[in-house]
DNA sequence: AACGCTGTTCCGCTAAGCGAAACAGCGTTA
DNA sequence: TAACGCTGTTTCGCTTAGCGGAACAGCGTT
Protein backbone atom coordinates (compact mmCIF):
# COMPACT_ATOMS: atom_id res chain seq x y z
CA UNK A 1 0.00 0.00 0.00
CA UNK A 2 1.01 3.30 -0.57
CA UNK A 3 1.11 6.25 2.01
CA UNK A 4 0.92 9.62 0.84
CA UNK A 5 3.29 10.95 3.82
CA UNK A 6 6.85 10.89 2.36
CA UNK A 7 9.09 7.63 3.19
CA UNK A 8 12.52 7.39 5.09
CA UNK A 9 14.52 6.85 2.41
CA UNK A 10 17.90 5.77 4.39
CA UNK A 11 15.08 3.49 6.03
CA UNK A 12 14.13 2.09 2.58
CA UNK A 13 17.31 1.65 1.49
CA UNK A 14 18.39 -0.43 4.24
CA UNK A 15 15.17 -3.02 3.70
CA UNK A 16 16.02 -3.14 0.01
CA UNK A 17 19.63 -4.16 1.27
CA UNK A 18 17.91 -6.82 3.90
CA UNK A 19 15.54 -8.23 0.71
CA UNK A 20 18.64 -8.71 -1.35
CA UNK A 21 19.87 -11.74 0.32
CA UNK A 22 17.91 -14.86 -0.45
CA UNK A 23 17.78 -19.23 0.59
CA UNK A 24 19.73 -19.54 -2.83
CA UNK A 25 22.40 -16.64 -2.11
CA UNK A 26 23.00 -16.31 1.80
CA UNK A 27 26.18 -14.35 1.57
CA UNK A 28 26.77 -11.24 -0.14
CA UNK A 29 30.02 -8.83 -0.90
CA UNK A 30 29.81 -4.70 -0.45
CA UNK A 31 30.24 -4.57 -3.82
CA UNK A 32 26.87 -7.10 -4.87
CA UNK A 33 24.83 -5.48 -2.41
CA UNK A 34 25.38 -2.52 -4.45
CA UNK A 35 25.29 -3.41 -7.14
CA UNK A 36 21.92 -4.79 -6.75
CA UNK A 37 20.39 -2.26 -5.13
CA UNK A 38 21.77 0.59 -7.25
CA UNK A 39 23.19 2.51 -4.38
CA UNK A 40 26.86 3.76 -4.10
CA UNK A 41 29.24 1.05 -1.81
CA UNK A 42 30.08 4.00 0.25
CA UNK A 43 26.40 4.15 1.46
CA UNK A 44 25.96 0.39 1.42
CA UNK A 45 28.80 -0.32 3.56
CA UNK A 46 27.36 2.49 6.14
CA UNK A 47 23.94 0.71 6.32
CA UNK A 48 25.42 -2.43 6.64
CA UNK A 49 27.38 -1.24 9.56
CA UNK A 50 23.98 -0.06 11.38
CA UNK A 51 22.47 -3.10 10.73
CA UNK A 52 25.44 -5.38 11.38
CA UNK A 53 25.39 -3.25 15.16
CA UNK A 54 21.44 -4.52 15.86
CA UNK A 55 22.48 -7.70 14.48
CA UNK A 56 20.23 -7.99 11.80
CA UNK A 57 23.17 -8.29 9.38
CA UNK A 58 26.53 -10.05 9.92
CA UNK A 59 29.65 -10.50 8.57
CA UNK A 60 32.06 -13.06 8.11
CA UNK A 61 35.63 -12.11 9.21
CA UNK A 62 37.05 -14.21 6.75
CA UNK A 63 36.05 -13.49 3.72
CA UNK A 64 34.17 -10.34 4.17
CA UNK A 65 31.01 -11.46 2.59
CA UNK A 66 27.85 -10.25 4.57
CA UNK A 67 24.61 -12.47 5.67
CA UNK A 68 21.16 -12.25 7.29
CA UNK A 69 21.61 -12.10 11.17
CA UNK A 70 19.99 -14.09 13.53
CA UNK A 71 17.99 -11.08 15.08
CA UNK A 72 15.82 -11.71 12.24
CA UNK A 73 14.97 -14.76 14.09
CA UNK A 74 14.44 -12.74 16.86
CA UNK A 75 11.98 -10.31 15.44
CA UNK A 76 10.11 -13.50 13.44
CA UNK A 77 9.51 -15.34 16.13
CA UNK A 78 8.24 -11.82 17.80
CA UNK A 79 5.60 -11.53 14.63
CA UNK A 80 4.36 -14.52 14.67
CA UNK A 81 2.18 -14.81 17.84
CA UNK A 82 -0.37 -12.39 16.00
CA UNK A 83 -3.63 -13.05 14.29
CA UNK A 84 -6.85 -14.90 15.65
CA UNK A 85 -6.38 -16.67 12.17
CA UNK A 86 -3.38 -18.20 13.34
CA UNK A 87 -4.51 -18.56 17.30
CA UNK A 88 -7.64 -21.13 15.90
CA UNK A 89 -5.52 -22.46 12.75
CA UNK A 90 -2.49 -24.01 15.49
CA UNK A 91 -4.34 -27.01 17.39
CA UNK A 92 -6.75 -28.08 14.17
CA UNK A 93 -4.06 -28.03 11.96
CA UNK A 94 -1.81 -29.80 14.33
CA UNK A 95 -4.49 -32.11 14.54
CA UNK A 96 -4.64 -32.65 11.06
CA UNK A 97 -0.71 -33.13 10.90
CA UNK A 98 -1.15 -35.85 13.26
CA UNK A 99 -4.26 -37.54 11.68
CA UNK A 100 -2.33 -37.59 7.87
CA UNK A 101 1.53 -37.81 9.11
CA UNK A 102 2.31 -35.20 6.39
CA UNK A 103 3.35 -31.60 6.47
CA UNK A 104 0.74 -29.42 7.11
CA UNK A 105 0.61 -25.15 6.59
CA UNK A 106 -1.41 -22.31 7.29
CA UNK A 107 -0.54 -20.18 3.84
CA UNK A 108 -1.76 -16.74 2.66
CA UNK A 109 -1.25 -14.59 -0.24
CA UNK A 110 1.02 -11.26 0.08
CA UNK A 111 0.96 -9.11 -2.76
CA UNK A 112 1.65 -11.69 -5.61
CA UNK A 113 3.37 -14.59 -4.05
CA UNK A 114 1.91 -16.75 -0.91
CA UNK A 115 3.32 -17.41 2.41
CA UNK A 116 3.52 -19.84 4.68
CA UNK A 117 2.42 -18.76 8.27
CA UNK A 118 2.62 -22.16 10.21
CA UNK A 119 4.35 -25.66 9.20
CA UNK A 120 3.33 -28.61 11.24
CA UNK A 121 5.09 -32.07 10.34
CA UNK A 122 6.96 -35.06 12.01
CA UNK A 123 10.60 -34.34 12.29
CA UNK A 124 11.25 -37.38 10.44
CA UNK A 125 8.52 -35.76 7.72
CA UNK A 126 10.46 -32.29 7.98
CA UNK A 127 12.97 -33.36 4.72
CA UNK A 128 11.91 -30.24 3.33
CA UNK A 129 11.60 -28.33 6.65
CA UNK A 130 14.54 -26.01 5.78
CA UNK A 131 12.78 -22.87 4.48
CA UNK A 132 8.87 -23.53 5.35
CA UNK A 133 7.46 -20.86 7.56
CA UNK A 134 8.28 -17.61 5.29
CA UNK A 135 8.80 -19.27 2.16
CA UNK A 136 7.40 -17.50 -0.38
CA UNK A 137 6.03 -19.30 -3.27
CA UNK A 138 4.26 -18.64 -6.55
CA UNK A 139 0.85 -18.36 -6.90
CA UNK A 140 0.38 -19.98 -10.45
CA UNK A 141 2.78 -23.05 -9.41
CA UNK A 142 1.04 -24.10 -6.19
CA UNK A 143 -2.25 -25.48 -4.62
CA UNK A 144 -2.14 -22.72 -2.25
CA UNK A 145 -1.69 -19.89 -4.36
CA UNK A 146 -4.44 -21.91 -6.69
CA UNK A 147 -6.98 -22.55 -3.51
CA UNK A 148 -7.09 -18.63 -2.74
CA UNK A 149 -7.11 -16.57 -5.87
CA UNK A 150 -9.63 -19.12 -7.20
CA UNK A 151 -11.66 -17.16 -5.38
CA UNK A 152 -10.57 -13.52 -6.65
CA UNK A 153 -12.44 -11.54 -8.97
CA UNK A 154 -10.35 -12.05 -12.67
CA UNK A 155 -9.56 -8.11 -12.26
CA UNK A 156 -7.92 -8.51 -8.86
CA UNK A 157 -6.33 -12.40 -10.70
CA UNK A 158 -4.83 -10.39 -13.57
CA UNK A 159 -3.22 -8.16 -10.91
CA UNK A 160 -2.03 -10.56 -9.08
CA UNK A 161 -0.37 -13.24 -11.50
CA UNK A 162 2.68 -12.00 -14.11
CA UNK A 163 2.36 -11.54 -17.24
CA UNK A 164 4.83 -14.51 -17.84
CA UNK A 165 3.97 -17.86 -15.96
CA UNK A 166 7.24 -19.20 -14.85
CA UNK A 167 8.06 -22.92 -15.17
CA UNK A 168 9.44 -24.34 -12.59
CA UNK A 169 8.84 -28.12 -13.94
CA UNK A 170 7.48 -29.66 -16.90
CA UNK A 171 4.34 -30.25 -15.30
CA UNK A 172 4.37 -26.43 -14.01
CA UNK A 173 0.91 -24.41 -15.75
CA UNK A 174 2.56 -22.15 -17.92
CA UNK A 175 -0.05 -21.17 -19.79
CA UNK A 176 -2.87 -18.39 -18.76
CA UNK A 177 -5.86 -19.83 -20.00
CA UNK A 178 -4.66 -23.52 -19.18
CA UNK A 179 -4.76 -21.80 -15.79
CA UNK A 180 -8.14 -20.05 -15.93
CA UNK A 181 -9.51 -23.56 -16.50
CA UNK A 182 -7.91 -24.77 -13.69
CA UNK A 183 -9.31 -21.54 -11.59
CA UNK A 184 -12.38 -22.16 -12.21
CA UNK A 185 -12.55 -25.90 -11.56
CA UNK A 186 -10.64 -24.93 -8.30
CA UNK A 187 -13.68 -22.43 -7.64
CA UNK A 188 -16.50 -25.34 -8.08
CA UNK A 189 -14.94 -28.51 -6.39
CA UNK A 190 -13.21 -26.28 -3.08
CA UNK A 191 -9.64 -27.47 -3.34
CA UNK A 192 -6.65 -27.17 -5.32
CA UNK A 193 -3.86 -29.48 -6.52
CA UNK A 194 -0.28 -29.37 -7.35
CA UNK A 195 1.24 -32.11 -8.56
CA UNK A 196 5.27 -31.69 -9.12
CA UNK A 197 4.51 -27.77 -10.41
CA UNK A 198 6.70 -26.19 -8.20
CA UNK A 199 8.89 -28.52 -8.03
CA UNK A 200 10.25 -32.27 -9.40
CA UNK A 201 9.02 -34.54 -6.55
CA UNK A 202 6.51 -32.18 -4.20
CA UNK A 203 2.73 -33.18 -4.25
CA UNK A 204 0.71 -30.46 -2.52
CA UNK A 205 -3.11 -30.11 -1.93
CA UNK A 206 -5.07 -27.04 -0.27
CA UNK A 207 -8.03 -25.79 0.53
CA UNK A 208 -9.39 -22.44 1.35
CA UNK A 209 -10.40 -20.74 4.42
CA UNK A 210 -12.81 -18.42 4.63
CA UNK A 211 -13.50 -15.46 7.24
CA UNK A 212 -16.82 -14.31 9.13
CA UNK A 213 -17.51 -12.34 5.93
CA UNK A 214 -17.05 -15.89 3.70
CA UNK A 215 -13.55 -13.91 2.34
CA UNK A 216 -10.85 -16.30 1.09
CA UNK A 217 -7.80 -15.38 3.60
CA UNK A 218 -6.10 -18.14 3.91
CA UNK A 219 -6.19 -22.23 3.30
CA UNK A 220 -4.46 -25.09 4.79
CA UNK A 221 -2.10 -26.63 2.40
CA UNK A 222 -0.81 -30.92 2.70
CA UNK A 223 2.34 -31.95 0.60
CA UNK A 224 4.79 -34.23 1.05
CA UNK A 225 7.04 -36.16 -1.43
CA UNK A 226 5.42 -37.46 -4.58
CA UNK A 227 6.58 -41.26 -3.79
CA UNK A 228 5.33 -41.10 -0.78
CA UNK A 229 2.61 -38.54 -1.57
CA UNK A 230 0.89 -40.14 -4.23
CA UNK A 231 -2.49 -38.59 -6.90
CA UNK A 232 -4.05 -41.36 -5.01
CA UNK A 233 -3.70 -40.42 -1.72
CA UNK A 234 -4.29 -36.75 -2.40
CA UNK A 235 -7.28 -37.56 -3.51
CA UNK A 236 -8.13 -40.14 -0.59
CA UNK A 237 -7.27 -36.93 2.11
CA UNK A 238 -9.63 -34.18 0.07
CA UNK A 239 -12.78 -34.82 3.02
CA UNK A 240 -10.88 -34.58 5.64
CA UNK A 241 -9.01 -31.36 4.46
CA UNK A 242 -12.15 -30.06 3.29
CA UNK A 243 -13.62 -30.70 6.72
CA UNK A 244 -10.56 -29.19 8.24
CA UNK A 245 -11.24 -26.25 6.01
CA UNK A 246 -14.90 -26.00 7.34
CA UNK A 247 -14.20 -26.24 11.14
CA UNK A 248 -11.37 -23.70 10.47
CA UNK A 249 -13.64 -20.94 8.63
CA UNK A 250 -17.03 -21.70 11.26
CA UNK A 251 -14.17 -20.88 13.78
CA UNK A 252 -13.97 -18.02 11.93
CA UNK A 253 -16.97 -17.12 11.97
CA UNK A 254 -17.79 -18.50 8.51
CA UNK A 255 -21.57 -19.65 8.74
CA UNK A 256 -21.90 -21.06 5.35
CA UNK A 257 -20.78 -24.89 3.51
CA UNK A 258 -19.51 -25.23 -0.28
CA UNK B 1 30.55 -5.35 18.31
CA UNK B 2 30.50 -0.94 18.26
CA UNK B 3 31.78 -0.11 14.88
CA UNK B 4 33.56 3.17 14.33
CA UNK B 5 32.58 4.38 11.23
CA UNK B 6 29.29 6.71 12.07
CA UNK B 7 25.76 4.63 11.70
CA UNK B 8 22.85 5.69 9.94
CA UNK B 9 20.55 7.15 12.62
CA UNK B 10 17.00 6.89 10.73
CA UNK B 11 17.68 3.24 10.95
CA UNK B 12 18.70 2.78 13.71
CA UNK B 13 15.28 4.07 15.01
CA UNK B 14 13.69 1.96 12.51
CA UNK B 15 15.59 -1.16 14.23
CA UNK B 16 14.56 0.21 17.85
CA UNK B 17 10.97 0.42 16.71
CA UNK B 18 11.22 -3.38 15.64
CA UNK B 19 12.65 -4.35 18.76
CA UNK B 20 10.01 -2.69 21.13
CA UNK B 21 7.34 -5.54 19.83
CA UNK B 22 7.36 -8.48 22.25
CA UNK B 23 5.19 -11.83 22.11
CA UNK B 24 3.52 -10.63 25.34
CA UNK B 25 2.86 -7.30 23.82
CA UNK B 26 2.28 -7.61 19.65
CA UNK B 27 0.27 -4.69 19.51
CA UNK B 28 1.89 -0.92 19.99
CA UNK B 29 0.37 2.60 19.22
CA UNK B 30 2.49 5.32 17.42
CA UNK B 31 2.02 7.32 21.32
CA UNK B 32 3.36 3.99 23.35
CA UNK B 33 6.08 3.58 20.88
CA UNK B 34 7.45 6.78 21.36
CA UNK B 35 7.71 6.94 24.69
CA UNK B 36 9.23 3.40 25.13
CA UNK B 37 12.11 4.67 22.07
CA UNK B 38 12.29 8.25 23.08
CA UNK B 39 11.56 9.52 19.68
CA UNK B 40 8.83 11.99 18.97
CA UNK B 41 5.71 10.75 17.78
CA UNK B 42 5.81 12.30 13.95
CA UNK B 43 8.89 10.83 13.90
CA UNK B 44 8.18 7.67 14.59
CA UNK B 45 5.29 7.98 12.43
CA UNK B 46 6.95 8.11 9.78
CA UNK B 47 9.58 5.45 10.73
CA UNK B 48 6.54 3.37 10.77
CA UNK B 49 5.09 4.51 7.23
CA UNK B 50 8.52 3.45 5.89
CA UNK B 51 8.26 -0.42 7.40
CA UNK B 52 4.81 -0.43 6.57
CA UNK B 53 5.82 -0.05 2.81
CA UNK B 54 7.32 -2.90 2.83
CA UNK B 55 5.50 -5.14 5.34
CA UNK B 56 7.99 -4.81 7.79
CA UNK B 57 5.03 -3.44 10.11
CA UNK B 58 1.48 -3.46 9.62
CA UNK B 59 -1.12 -1.76 10.87
CA UNK B 60 -4.56 -2.28 12.19
CA UNK B 61 -6.95 -0.30 10.07
CA UNK B 62 -10.02 -0.78 13.06
CA UNK B 63 -7.58 -0.37 15.96
CA UNK B 64 -4.65 1.70 14.57
CA UNK B 65 -2.15 -0.04 16.45
CA UNK B 66 0.59 -1.41 14.81
CA UNK B 67 1.91 -4.84 14.35
CA UNK B 68 5.33 -6.69 13.09
CA UNK B 69 4.79 -7.74 9.61
CA UNK B 70 4.96 -11.12 7.94
CA UNK B 71 7.94 -9.74 6.02
CA UNK B 72 9.88 -10.41 8.69
CA UNK B 73 8.81 -14.06 8.67
CA UNK B 74 10.49 -14.00 5.47
CA UNK B 75 13.59 -12.24 6.49
CA UNK B 76 13.85 -14.93 8.69
CA UNK B 77 13.96 -17.56 6.45
CA UNK B 78 16.14 -16.58 4.39
CA UNK B 79 18.48 -16.01 7.39
CA UNK B 80 18.26 -19.71 8.70
CA UNK B 81 20.23 -21.49 5.53
CA UNK B 82 23.29 -20.59 6.78
CA UNK B 83 25.92 -21.57 9.41
CA UNK B 84 27.73 -24.82 8.43
CA UNK B 85 26.94 -25.78 12.54
CA UNK B 86 22.73 -25.79 11.18
CA UNK B 87 23.81 -27.85 8.07
CA UNK B 88 25.95 -30.67 10.06
CA UNK B 89 23.23 -30.49 13.02
CA UNK B 90 19.72 -30.92 10.87
CA UNK B 91 19.84 -34.61 10.21
CA UNK B 92 21.79 -35.25 13.30
CA UNK B 93 19.34 -33.52 15.54
CA UNK B 94 15.95 -34.74 13.31
CA UNK B 95 17.23 -38.41 14.16
CA UNK B 96 17.66 -37.30 18.09
CA UNK B 97 13.67 -36.07 18.17
CA UNK B 98 12.82 -39.54 16.11
CA UNK B 99 14.08 -41.65 18.81
CA UNK B 100 13.10 -39.07 22.19
CA UNK B 101 10.19 -37.92 21.02
CA UNK B 102 11.24 -35.01 22.84
CA UNK B 103 11.30 -31.11 21.64
CA UNK B 104 15.18 -30.80 20.39
CA UNK B 105 16.91 -27.33 19.81
CA UNK B 106 19.77 -26.41 18.44
CA UNK B 107 20.86 -23.02 20.80
CA UNK B 108 23.43 -20.24 20.66
CA UNK B 109 24.44 -17.78 23.02
CA UNK B 110 23.75 -14.36 21.59
CA UNK B 111 24.98 -11.43 23.48
CA UNK B 112 23.25 -12.27 26.85
CA UNK B 113 20.55 -14.20 26.00
CA UNK B 114 20.33 -17.61 24.35
CA UNK B 115 18.54 -18.07 20.71
CA UNK B 116 17.40 -21.21 19.48
CA UNK B 117 18.02 -21.44 15.64
CA UNK B 118 16.29 -25.08 15.07
CA UNK B 119 13.61 -27.01 16.31
CA UNK B 120 12.93 -30.32 15.82
CA UNK B 121 9.82 -31.79 17.18
CA UNK B 122 6.27 -34.05 16.45
CA UNK B 123 3.20 -32.06 15.95
CA UNK B 124 1.66 -33.52 19.23
CA UNK B 125 4.30 -32.68 21.35
CA UNK B 126 4.73 -29.16 19.94
CA UNK B 127 2.62 -27.97 22.51
CA UNK B 128 4.83 -25.04 23.04
CA UNK B 129 6.41 -24.81 19.63
CA UNK B 130 5.07 -20.92 19.30
CA UNK B 131 8.08 -19.09 19.97
CA UNK B 132 10.94 -21.29 20.22
CA UNK B 133 12.82 -20.83 17.16
CA UNK B 134 14.13 -16.97 17.54
CA UNK B 135 13.16 -17.30 21.50
CA UNK B 136 15.81 -15.07 23.54
CA UNK B 137 15.34 -16.72 26.46
CA UNK B 138 18.09 -16.14 30.04
CA UNK B 139 21.04 -17.71 30.54
CA UNK B 140 20.46 -18.14 33.71
CA UNK B 141 16.99 -19.70 33.61
CA UNK B 142 18.03 -22.64 30.78
CA UNK B 143 19.81 -25.62 30.89
CA UNK B 144 20.80 -24.01 27.26
CA UNK B 145 22.37 -21.36 28.88
CA UNK B 146 24.32 -22.79 31.28
CA UNK B 147 25.57 -25.75 29.17
CA UNK B 148 27.18 -22.53 26.88
CA UNK B 149 28.21 -20.51 29.67
CA UNK B 150 29.80 -22.91 32.38
CA UNK B 151 32.72 -23.40 29.28
CA UNK B 152 32.90 -19.49 29.32
CA UNK B 153 35.74 -17.97 31.16
CA UNK B 154 34.71 -16.02 34.56
CA UNK B 155 35.74 -12.79 33.34
CA UNK B 156 33.00 -13.57 30.00
CA UNK B 157 30.45 -15.02 32.51
CA UNK B 158 30.94 -11.98 34.50
CA UNK B 159 30.13 -9.62 31.41
CA UNK B 160 27.31 -12.26 30.56
CA UNK B 161 25.25 -12.46 33.19
CA UNK B 162 22.47 -9.47 34.39
CA UNK B 163 23.68 -8.35 38.30
CA UNK B 164 20.53 -9.45 38.94
CA UNK B 165 19.49 -12.87 38.53
CA UNK B 166 15.25 -12.84 38.06
CA UNK B 167 13.62 -15.16 39.51
CA UNK B 168 10.99 -16.78 37.18
CA UNK B 169 9.75 -19.57 39.17
CA UNK B 170 10.53 -20.60 42.27
CA UNK B 171 13.22 -23.06 41.11
CA UNK B 172 14.75 -20.24 39.42
CA UNK B 173 18.39 -20.01 40.99
CA UNK B 174 19.09 -16.45 41.67
CA UNK B 175 21.85 -16.49 43.87
CA UNK B 176 25.25 -16.05 42.31
CA UNK B 177 27.40 -18.05 44.11
CA UNK B 178 24.75 -20.83 43.92
CA UNK B 179 25.00 -20.69 40.01
CA UNK B 180 28.43 -20.44 40.25
CA UNK B 181 28.58 -23.95 41.85
CA UNK B 182 26.22 -25.27 39.39
CA UNK B 183 27.94 -24.10 36.61
CA UNK B 184 31.11 -25.51 38.00
CA UNK B 185 28.86 -29.06 37.66
CA UNK B 186 28.15 -28.25 34.28
CA UNK B 187 31.49 -28.42 33.49
CA UNK B 188 32.65 -31.18 35.29
CA UNK B 189 29.58 -33.32 34.34
CA UNK B 190 29.69 -31.79 30.59
CA UNK B 191 25.52 -31.57 30.73
CA UNK B 192 22.86 -28.79 32.49
CA UNK B 193 19.65 -30.01 33.70
CA UNK B 194 17.03 -27.08 34.51
CA UNK B 195 14.02 -28.20 36.14
CA UNK B 196 11.11 -25.78 36.34
CA UNK B 197 13.23 -22.74 36.30
CA UNK B 198 12.28 -20.88 33.04
CA UNK B 199 8.40 -22.01 33.40
CA UNK B 200 7.09 -24.09 35.88
CA UNK B 201 6.25 -27.38 33.95
CA UNK B 202 8.85 -27.16 31.73
CA UNK B 203 12.30 -29.52 32.48
CA UNK B 204 15.43 -29.51 30.06
CA UNK B 205 18.75 -30.50 29.13
CA UNK B 206 21.50 -29.49 27.60
CA UNK B 207 24.95 -30.71 25.77
CA UNK B 208 27.59 -28.44 24.82
CA UNK B 209 28.79 -28.54 20.98
CA UNK B 210 32.48 -27.67 20.48
CA UNK B 211 34.20 -26.33 16.84
CA UNK B 212 37.26 -27.63 15.74
CA UNK B 213 39.11 -25.31 17.91
CA UNK B 214 37.23 -27.13 21.23
CA UNK B 215 35.19 -23.92 21.69
CA UNK B 216 31.55 -24.39 22.81
CA UNK B 217 29.08 -22.55 20.31
CA UNK B 218 26.17 -24.29 20.71
CA UNK B 219 24.51 -26.20 22.42
CA UNK B 220 22.07 -29.24 22.09
CA UNK B 221 18.63 -29.29 24.26
CA UNK B 222 15.40 -31.45 25.12
CA UNK B 223 12.77 -30.06 27.01
CA UNK B 224 9.47 -31.09 27.50
CA UNK B 225 6.33 -31.04 30.28
CA UNK B 226 7.35 -32.17 33.56
CA UNK B 227 4.99 -34.42 34.21
CA UNK B 228 6.08 -36.50 30.98
CA UNK B 229 10.34 -35.51 30.79
CA UNK B 230 10.09 -36.25 34.13
CA UNK B 231 13.60 -35.88 36.30
CA UNK B 232 13.98 -39.63 35.92
CA UNK B 233 13.50 -39.53 32.30
CA UNK B 234 16.19 -36.49 31.61
CA UNK B 235 18.91 -38.88 33.58
CA UNK B 236 17.66 -41.57 31.44
CA UNK B 237 18.36 -40.01 28.04
CA UNK B 238 21.93 -38.23 28.93
CA UNK B 239 24.00 -40.45 27.33
CA UNK B 240 21.93 -39.91 24.28
CA UNK B 241 22.26 -36.55 24.10
CA UNK B 242 25.98 -36.54 24.79
CA UNK B 243 26.37 -38.99 22.03
CA UNK B 244 24.82 -36.70 19.87
CA UNK B 245 26.81 -33.41 20.99
CA UNK B 246 29.59 -35.82 20.54
CA UNK B 247 28.93 -36.57 17.16
CA UNK B 248 28.06 -33.01 16.00
CA UNK B 249 31.61 -31.94 17.39
CA UNK B 250 33.44 -34.43 15.59
CA UNK B 251 31.66 -33.70 12.63
CA UNK B 252 32.51 -29.90 13.05
CA UNK B 253 36.33 -30.74 13.64
CA UNK B 254 36.67 -31.91 17.15
CA UNK B 255 38.79 -33.96 17.87
CA UNK B 256 38.47 -34.36 21.96
CA UNK B 257 36.20 -36.33 23.91
CA UNK B 258 35.07 -34.75 27.50
C1' DA C 1 55.59 -5.15 -10.49
C1' DA C 2 51.26 -4.20 -12.24
C1' DC C 3 46.55 -5.01 -12.31
C1' DG C 4 41.83 -5.69 -10.81
C1' DC C 5 39.03 -6.37 -7.54
C1' DT C 6 37.53 -6.14 -2.68
C1' DG C 7 36.07 -3.59 1.75
C1' DT C 8 36.77 0.79 4.07
C1' DT C 9 37.59 5.81 4.97
C1' DC C 10 37.34 10.73 4.15
C1' DC C 11 35.13 15.16 3.62
C1' DG C 12 32.54 18.91 1.26
C1' DC C 13 27.88 19.50 0.09
C1' DT C 14 22.84 19.60 0.32
C1' DA C 15 18.42 17.80 0.81
C1' DA C 16 16.62 14.29 3.84
C1' DG C 17 14.94 13.92 8.12
C1' DC C 18 13.69 16.12 12.22
C1' DG C 19 10.30 17.58 15.70
C1' DA C 20 7.28 21.23 17.65
C1' DA C 21 2.98 22.61 16.89
C1' DA C 22 -1.27 22.01 15.14
C1' DC C 23 -5.04 19.31 13.31
C1' DA C 24 -8.92 15.82 12.87
C1' DG C 25 -11.30 12.29 14.99
C1' DC C 26 -13.08 9.46 18.64
C1' DG C 27 -14.65 8.05 23.15
C1' DT C 28 -15.68 9.66 27.72
C1' DT C 29 -17.49 12.70 31.16
C1' DA C 30 -20.18 16.28 33.25
C1' DT D 1 -24.47 18.96 24.05
C1' DA D 2 -19.96 20.82 25.08
C1' DA D 3 -15.60 20.10 26.90
C1' DC D 4 -11.87 17.21 27.64
C1' DG D 5 -8.17 13.95 26.87
C1' DC D 6 -6.29 11.01 24.24
C1' DT D 7 -5.21 9.00 19.70
C1' DG D 8 -3.01 9.01 14.85
C1' DT D 9 -1.67 12.24 11.26
C1' DT D 10 0.02 16.48 8.85
C1' DT D 11 2.75 20.64 8.14
C1' DC D 12 6.85 23.33 7.45
C1' DG D 13 11.06 25.88 8.81
C1' DC D 14 15.47 24.46 10.20
C1' DT D 15 19.91 22.06 10.39
C1' DT D 16 22.85 18.41 10.48
C1' DA D 17 22.57 13.62 9.10
C1' DG D 18 23.45 11.22 5.31
C1' DC D 19 25.19 11.19 0.82
C1' DG D 20 28.51 9.68 -2.68
C1' DG D 21 32.73 10.53 -5.41
C1' DA D 22 37.30 9.86 -4.79
C1' DA D 23 40.85 7.78 -2.65
C1' DC D 24 43.00 4.29 0.17
C1' DA D 25 44.70 -0.33 1.98
C1' DG D 26 44.86 -5.01 1.22
C1' DC D 27 44.72 -9.28 -1.29
C1' DG D 28 44.98 -12.53 -5.04
C1' DT D 29 46.24 -13.07 -9.80
C1' DT D 30 48.94 -12.45 -13.91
Amino acid sequence: MSKRSPLVQSVERAVSILKSFSASEPELGVGEISRRVGIPKSTVFRLLATLEEDNLISQDPDTGLYRLGIELLVLANNAMISTDLQRVARPILRHLARDLNETVTLTILDAQDVVNLELFASPERMIMRVGWVGRRMPVHATSSGKAIIAFKTEEEQKNILPSELEGYTPQTVTNHSQLKTDLLQVREKGYAIALEELESGLNALAVPIRNHEGEVIACVSVSGPSHRFTEKYVYEIIPSVLKTSTQLSSELGYRNGF
